[in-house]
DNA sequence: CAGACGCATAGACAACTGTCAATGGAGTTG
DNA sequence: CAACTCCATTGACAGTTGTCTATGCGTCTG
């Protein structure tokens, strides 16, 4: 059951344990918290099986929400870089972001 | 620069996009909240990095945190399911859990 | 130009989150 | 048993987040 566990002297708490450099951390952990909610995941796999780029207004159709909603999701999605918006006229397409770090695209790849 | 947007004729909005299963999204949305902090994505990596089970009071000792913040973040990986703890006398040695999902695992492989 | 339409922004509000100090509980040691 | 150690829980509080209604801005059309 329990893996091997360390040897431990009473009052000899506690030894290292080194964390990760924090600038690769806050750039995860913006992407996440732009991932972490239901609606936003949503829509990142929407746009990730979409050839084109999809017209926000599907979105406001599709998710039982305001539109205000909608566009304030879509906006922390651009905001941390995952997706683009094209206009046309009085339309806004999105798409997912083309230029996507390699991590960025493997996450998505395994998520959605 | 644009990729071929889609025909639409005004008024004709929207066509449907369709959603990918909830229970799927609410899972993955589960997954992410956890790691979505510093500090708990801090401690998935080292817990991933580390050989043997790792005794709470290093993070504690490793993160300018107060102990009781400590045990919060890490009780909320446990609560999604990607840590366990075993306990040994009064100490709490903590480790990704072994039953992790295929998707999960892949996740943390991109992430830390 | 005037109205209609699509989308974004602003403001408000409840719910959730990260943090701490204080307390409690289980185990160890003298 | 009594004191001590490590860890979790509780309660409190500020900051963030998701949602809505109301409004504003740019574009198309009659």
């Amino acid at each position: 059951m329990k893996a091997s566990l360390p040897e431990r002297v009473k009052g000899v708490c506690c030894p290292v344990a080194i964390p990760l450099p924090s600038a690769r951390v806050d750039a995860s952990v913006e992407v996440l918290k732009a991932l972490a909610d239901p609606t936003r995941l949503q829509m990142i796999g929407v746009l990730k099986r979409a050839a084109d780029p999809v017209c926000i207004c599907d979105f406001t159709a599709a998710f039982d929400l305001s539109q205000p909603t909608i566009s304030h999701h879509m906006a922390k999605l651009k905001e941390a870089g995952l997706v683009e918006v094209s206009r046309v006229g009085i339309w806004a397409y999105y798409q997912l972001a083309r230029h996507l770090e390699p991590k960025t695209r493997a996450l998505l790849e395994v998520l959605v």
